[in-house]
DNA sequence: GGCTTTGTTTTATA
DNA sequence: GTATAAAACAAAGC
């Protein structure tokens, strides 16, 4: 379930240590995850990490880009290690890409996508490409970056639907996803169900800062390991030990003490506080 | 072995 | 025609 804090943190951990490698091999072991000509990465230069939303692009110094999203499980992996022969034989169960590199230190290292579930997905292609692709095109404006708290309260405005939808549809805002949008409204006190044009303008601030602050801290503390996820060096986060309604049902509401709920909203489980959330 | 998981994509509906 | 909701999809774990 990486969100926009895990992906940046996987993002900086990239950049530390996986830009300014030569890609000097790479071994697709599921052809369906990985789709482009693995040819155009091998040889090449790591030049830069882009994230948006919950996406990431390598950035190579051939033109050619990697773009990767990793959905629910999958995870990239920086990894130092020596050098062995027949890399396959001795991964873990759920590695399908694997990229041997050198990376100037005079060690060997290596990037391992891994994907339990394998709904994520690596697209090479030209650099200037990568805006045309379908999830980058239209992706919605970044909370961190492009946001403002009058662009937010313009966005509510436009649409009736349920403030959680809104919050988690990443062609109006990128990078939220069901954990940060339920936190974020327990900390603004909105029942997540409310039509996003109900909100006053106190409302809509109160969420705006909520957003900011929580995705800010995350980022701050490494994201959420509620699953799987890890950082680019295999690290876990931990925002987990701080959520203030998520995967809490049944718990006691930190502000009044009564049971956290549990409902569907879009076919997604949403986690609030029946007293405080209105 | 059916159910759950969730972000994205596609299809259906109002 | 457009906005929104619902369903489908990917695959594995329990």
């Amino acid at each position: 379930m990486p969100e926009l804090p895990e992906v940046e943190t996987i993002k900086r951990g990239l950049e530390k240590h996986f830009v300014g490698c030569v890609i000097s091999d790479a071994e697709v072991l599921s052809p369906k995850i990985l789709t482009g000509d693995v040819g155009n990465v091998i040889g090449t230069t790591v030049v830069a990490v882009r994230r948006f939303g919950k996406g990431l692009v390598i950035d190579l110094n051939n033109g050619y880009s990697m773009a990767v999203h990793v959905k629910m499980t999958g995870q990239l992996i920086f990894k130092r290690v020596s050098r062995v022969s027949g890399v396959s034989s001795v991964l873990p169960k759920h590695t399908h890409v694997v990229f041997e590199l050198r990376d100037g230190t005079g060690e060997d290292a290596y990037l391992y996508y891994n994907d339990i579930r394998r709904f994520g997905w690596i697209k090479i292609v030209k650099t200037e490409d990568v805006g045309q692709m379908p999830f980058f095109k239209s992706l919605g404006l970044e909370p961190l970056k492009d946001l403002t708290q009058k662009k937010f309260e313009d966005i509510l405005k436009l649409h009736k639907t349920p403030i959680k939808t809104l919050l988690m549809d990443q062609y109006k805002i990128a990078g939220i996803g069901n954990i940060y949008a339920c936190d974020a409204l327990f900390q603004a006190g909105i029942y997540p169900v409310r039509s996003s044009l109900s909100l006053s303008r106190q409302e809509a601030q109160r969420l705006f800062i909520a957003i900011e602050e929580i995705l800010s801290k995350s980022i701050a503390i490494g994201g959420a390991s509620a699953n799987n996820y890890v950082n680019a060096l295999g690290e876990r986060g931990a925002y987990q030990e701080h959520f203030l309604v998520y995967k809490k049902e049944g718990k006691a509401c930190r502000n009044c003490n009564s049971p956290i709920l549990r409902i569907k909203t879009a076919g997604r489980s949403t986690f609030f506080c029946g007293i405080c959330q209105v």
